[in-house]
DNA sequence: AAGTACTCCAACCGCGACGGA
DNA sequence: TTCCGTCGCGGTTGGAGTACT
């Protein structure tokens, strides 16, 4: 089910990646860390580009990376986040622990875009008006945003408001969070945090190195990545489960709160 | 059993964003 | 301000596996 092994111009592999190979980047990844993915795979004694070698840790070696099938309860999720986000697949991603967005990506085109409204295309393009139609090899039905910082904000804040005032379905996502050790809910809204939203992601950074320190005080192992991103939480250890998959599911939604 | 069509997912590609010189 | 290197995202492809005829 993939790409038979070779080798470009430039004598680096290409394809499916070998058991080997697999060792070499997480045994130097996890001891070395990964702060320059180009110079990465020479240090590590591979002969892929660093680009290859980053996907291949974010989707596939990664510790905190799920494999299997999709809970119904992350198909609910996936759903309804793609109906509020479109294509934002990384964005997606951030609220599904343990799921990379090509992971989600894939499994919204093989299994679950029939589910979506048909007219969602429509929607989105009323909504943002910072739609373009789909070019080139693009599937019917295909929604493709221009990547602005504008329409990023825009997304935020659609964010925000739906997780003040949303009584919709999907409003069981938007729950609070709450500190075992304290009574009341630490849950923040963008006014209660004091916080402006210019930029979601370095918001949303900040908050999380909060939430990794209050997560560190109750013993709840961590990794050492500072990324914003679930795969940067030690989530078998943290919160998800097949168990309470559902509860996980929810708390990590509620970081929607946090935008 | 053999050929064909379809499904699914790992991996690739191109582009824009970002940060440092 | 511009240039350049790097990173990350989203769209697309390749091809093994499976279902169907």
């Amino acid at each position: 089910m993939v790409r038979a092994p070779c080798f470009d111009k430039h004598g680096m592999k290409k394809g499916a990646w070998s058991q080997d190979e697999d060792n070499k980047l997480r045994a130097y990844i996890e001891t070395c860390g990964h702060s320059n993915w180009r110079k990465l795979p020479k240090l590590a004694g591979l002969s892929r580009c660093g680009k290859s070698c980053r996907l291949r840790w974010m989707n596939y070696l990664h510790p905190n990376v799920k494999h299997g099938k999709f809970t119904k309860d992350e198909e609910d999720v996936v759903v309804a986040l793609h109906n509020k986000l479109g294509n934002k697949w990384s964005m997606i991603a951030a609220r599904l622990p343990g799921r990379s967005d090509n992971e989600i990506k894939n499994y919204w085109h093989t299994h679950l875009k029939n589910r979506a409204p048909k007219d969602q295309t429509v929607l989105q393009t009323e909504q943002d008006g910072n739609v373009e139609p789909s070019k080139g090899k693009a599937k019917a039905g295909c929604v493709v945003r221009k990547p602005s910082l504008k329409s990023q904000q825009e997304v935020d804040i659609l964010l925000t408001e739906s997780s003040s005032s949303s009584s919709s379905s999907s409003s069981s996502y938007y729950s609070t969070i709450s500190d075992p050790n304290e009574s009341s809910p630490s849950s923040l809204s963008v006014s209660d945090a004091n916080v402006t939203p210019k930029c979601s992601d370095e918001v949303a950074g900040s908050l999380w190195i909060d939430q990794f320190l209050w997560d560190k005080d109750h013993s709840i192992m961590l990794s050492s990545d500072k990324m914003f991103s679930p795969l940067g939480v030690g989530a078998d250890d943290f919160i998800f489960s097949e168990d309470n998959a559902m509860d996980d599911v929810l708390l990590w939604s509620n970081l929607d709160l946090y935008y």
